[in-house]
RNA sequence: GGAGUCGUGGCCGAGUGGUUUAAGGCGCACGCCUGGAAAGCGUGUUGGGUGGCAACGCCCUCGAGGGUUCGAAUCCCUCCGACUCCGCCA
């Protein structure tokens, strides 16, 4: 959410910033708005001041036995109590109104992030690792999955329909272990804090880190007014929602192996085929609080973070930097990691680690605060995947399959697996 | 799910409709005192919004939101949360 004080001093600056996002300008609807806002404002808290006033007089008078000078005091201020209920009815209508048209506009991006349309048009900032050369056909991964009788869309669809899977035996094991793997080595060596989360949250924690009021026909409801995440980016992030954070502990850093919902509303269509895109995953997801000044440095770490994983499983990747027109409604600057899947030939989206500024913040009221000083101010959060569960699954199948349709089993996976070196042999 | 108790500042805690300031304590910060410290004494100490060039004001905030009233921490309603007992349960 943007500081209306930014806007009211910067408008031209605010409507550049929501043109970069193919957002009309907004700041003399929003300035008019405020404007007439502040003055009812202004007039209501006047009458208020001499209602209190008032009031405190008549309990002095009444105390004094002045029945007389306490019965005129509060006939004047029964005439104001009807003027200040319309001053405040005014009031509140529209500053809900302004709040409701700023909750819906994204954050303001980072001059740096490179104009564009599509994910066609994000830059690519550099690649990890050489795609290996197979001496055979690279299947993709529901292929090998469904032959190894470790993955089952057909019954899964008896279950819950489409977009859902069951995993068995070994395939389900190497989900696990990539899980553990993952979470355990932002535990170890990130300095990461491992956190378990609800998966059920109210509203307020959807519009605080953005995913409402716009996006509601991404996420699945309940029956009991509770909203499933779409990512614990949303339960990490609203951890200190409300509170001002002493800037000495910051950053904080927590990470969180969670399951993830998504309706997918928007994407009839796109990758029916296969585990890419599913209404349930899992993702391994790292969360950073910090102080303004810190925000910048610990995007490029967190990134680092991410990369890390696929270093150490060994698979090939490219670091790409979203364009304007692909960083998401919360985002002021966006790094994608894209893997490398033979089977399709293509990289895709492995990993997504995004600043926020003080966009989230500014909505759940997360504070910090010097020892010792009296101004708070904003925190920054940031987020990234580190990774999907789900899809790293399929890269380290698709990337470590041989021709037979068995698939090795990556290093430092081995030892989450019992030392198992190879899935599929029947073993 | 049923029955009940409760929610006050960084923390503890008083406060059942007014008598200009939410008592008091603890903690914290600063100052005085001291050779230095402790103790003691004094001052300050929720967070937001808004008016003003400023000095300096004003409004809101006693879990949240409504309501009653001239006036609400206090009375009423809804919600949230904590706790106790019962029921159920992994």
């Amino acid at each position: 959410m943007f500081d209306l004080k930014f806007i009211r001093e910067n408008p031209q600056d605010f409507d550049r910033a929501l043109a970069r996002r193919g957002e009309e300008a907004q700041s003399a609807t929003i300035l008019s708005m405020d404007a007439d806002h502040r003055a009812l404002l202004t007039e209501a808290q006047e009458a208020q001041a001499r209602r209190n006033e008032a009031s405190k007089l008549i309990g002095r008078a009444k105390g004094q036995g002045n029945e007389d000078e306490a019965q005129a005091l509060m006939a004047e201020v029964s005439e104001l109590k009807s003027k200040i209920a319309e001053l405040e009815d005014k009031e509140r209508t529209i500053g809900d109104a302004l709040t409701t048209l700023l909750m819906s506009l994204p954050n303001a991006l980072y001059d740096d992030v490179p104009e564009g349309a599509d994910e066609d048009d994000n830059e690519e900032v550099r690649t990890w690792g050489t795609p290996r050369t197979f001496d055979f056909e690279p299947k993709e991964h529901f292929d090998l999955g469904e032959a190894l009788g470790g993955m089952d869309f057909e019954r899964a669809a008896k279950l819950s329909g489409s977009r859902f899977v069951i995993l068995k035996g070994e395939v389900a094991r190497l989900e696990r272990a990539l899980g553990q793997f993952m979470i355990d080595l932002h535990i170890r060596e990130h300095g990461y804090t491992e956190v378990w989360t609800p998966a059920l949250v109210r509203e307020a924690a959807l519009l605080g880190t953005g995913q409402l009021p716009k996006f509601g026909d991404d996420a699945f409801t309940t029956n009991t007014d509770h909203w499933l995440i779409p990512t614990s980016e949303v339960t990490l992030t609203n951890v200190h929602a409300g509170e001002i954070l002493d800037e000495a502990d910051l950053p904080i850093r927590m990470t969180a192996h969670s399951q993830c919902f998504r309706a997918e509303a928007g994407a009839a269509g796109r990758d029916t085929r296969g585990m890419i895109r599913q209404h349930q995953f899992e993702k391994v997801e790292m969360v950073s609080v910090t102080t303004p000044e810190q925000s910048d440095d610990e995007l490029d770490r967190m990134t680092a973070c991410a990369e890390e994983v696929l270093k150490r499983l060994e698979l090939p990747y490219r670091l790409m930097k979203l364009c304007s027109g692909d960083v998401g409604f919360g985002a002021r600057r966006t790094f994608d990691l894209e893997v490398w899947l033979p089977g399709q030939g293509k990289y895709r989206e492995i990993s997504s680690c995004s600043t926020c500024g003080d966009f989230q913040a500014r909505r759940m009221k997360t504070r910090c605060r010097q020892r010792g000083e009296k101004q708070t101010r904003f925190v920054h959060t940031l987020n990234g995947s580190g990774l999907a569960v789900g899809r790293t699954l399929i890269a380290v199948m698709e990337n470590y399959q041989e021709a037979d349709g068995t698939i090795r089993v990556p290093h430092v996976l081995q030892p989450y697996m019992g030392g198992l070196q190879v899935i599929g042999t029947g073993a």
